[in-house]
DNA sequence: ATTCAATTTAACCATTTGGTTAACTACAAA
DNA sequence: TTTGTAGTTAACCAAATGGTTAAATTGAAT
């Protein structure tokens, strides 16, 4: 006798929000087609708008998922057991890790800002404090103040987070470029990458 | 008397390009609305489709004078009267000014290679020939080869463009997060910036 | 077994959107 | 003046798309 599938384990709702997940990143808010994440949820298309009111509010679900996971890699720099350094470069592991898995997630954020910078500031300030993380905790803290004082702080977030970032934005772009199998550009998305940035760190806030 | 208007000045046909221009940047090939295309360039839908056989093909008109002008600013690398670091840090100026004045294109043409990287590979080769340029000049010359010998190009080039190309990208998430006015702004992103990717570049190569 | 609410579906609906058609206009050539 | 061609438009059309509705199904509580 096979065990009768007593409802999925997974409950529609969750499946639903995983399908959307994937095709708004991938597509955005206007390529997103509800009927592409009904039939990837499995389902039909009405039960979308049954538990999620609109393709506006299904968005705004995926957008909050999107956001909470943007600025959980960065716990890491809060860690005050660790030393500056220590807690830098684990921040850049974190995050080049994290990208690798969701290569879409910045510039699905970043498009969302864009249409509604409002909207990112509230959903910003709210995350941070329901979860009382800081988030620009380097330029806060007073002995890393003191550290990095003849450097321009803004300019080195924006630096290391473009190399951090941009490769895996700009990824189709490369590989195509410098003809890259999908190991090549791996070794050098991950190792490399890490390693460079890590180098730019440590040369400009001579660490 | 007054002259009588002999037609337009700019051709209609530019008025469209000019205006689908605008249109794409913004929104890509999915968001971008044929209807919204005419009414910028003050004419009926219908001429859309007389000039430009499709939404396609207009928006393929589109990307290749977008790839153009991506590629001319990289025409200063070819310049054999300027030495080597002469010749990087004007690439870096040009580099940067340009994205000012067209922050959307590097977002749109790696959006148009994911889709399609057979075309822009055919694409990219087709310019650079029939402008007889050499794309990644950096990676070719002799000299350069000897002058950085002990890094790994690829990785220098994708840091260096990384710093370049993505604040722009991400500059609405930047404006938001540091509370920044446009003219605040600007000076990140120009002055600032400029400096910036040069120094790294000054010590990453030793020149 | 009955009830009742939560869940799910097929069939629609209204709007938007890319695209077409047929007619009209301007203007240069014959 | 007539004719032919390029340019332009209003009015449509078919498909796609977000959204609604009313009926069916399920499953737990009574």
């Amino acid at each position: 006798m096979v065990k009768p599938v007593s409802k999925d384990d997974h409950k529609t709702e969750e499946k639903i929000l995983e399908a959307a997940k994937d095709e708004f990143m991938k597509f955005g808010l206007y390529g997103a087609r509800m009927q592409s994440i009904a039939d990837t949820a499995g389902i039909n298309k009405a039960l979308l708008h049954y538990y999620y009111r609109s393709k506006e509010n299904l968005f705004d679900k995926v957008f909050e998922g999107a956001l909470k996971r943007y600025f959980d890699q960065m716990d890491v720099l809060e860690d005050e057991a660790l030393s500056f350094k220590k807690r830098i470069f684990l921040y850049i592991d974190h995050l080049i890790d994290f990208l690798e898995e969701y290569p879409h997630v910045s510039l699905f954020i970043i498009k969302e800002v864009s249409v509604s910078p409002e909207m990112f500031k509230e959903k910003m300030y709210s995350t941070r404090k329901s979860r009382g993380k800081k988030l620009y905790i380097l330029l806060e803290e007073e002995k890393v103040k003191k550290t990095i004082a003849n450097i321009d702080t803004q300019m080195f977030i924006i630096n290391m987070q473009s190399m951090c970032y941009y490769p895996f934005i700009a990824s189709p772009l490369y590989k195509t470029i410098f003809n890259l199998s999908a190991k090549d550009w791996k070794d050098i998305s991950n190792v490399k990458l890490k390693k460079a940035v890590k180098n730019f760190v440590e040369r400009t806030l001579n660490i």
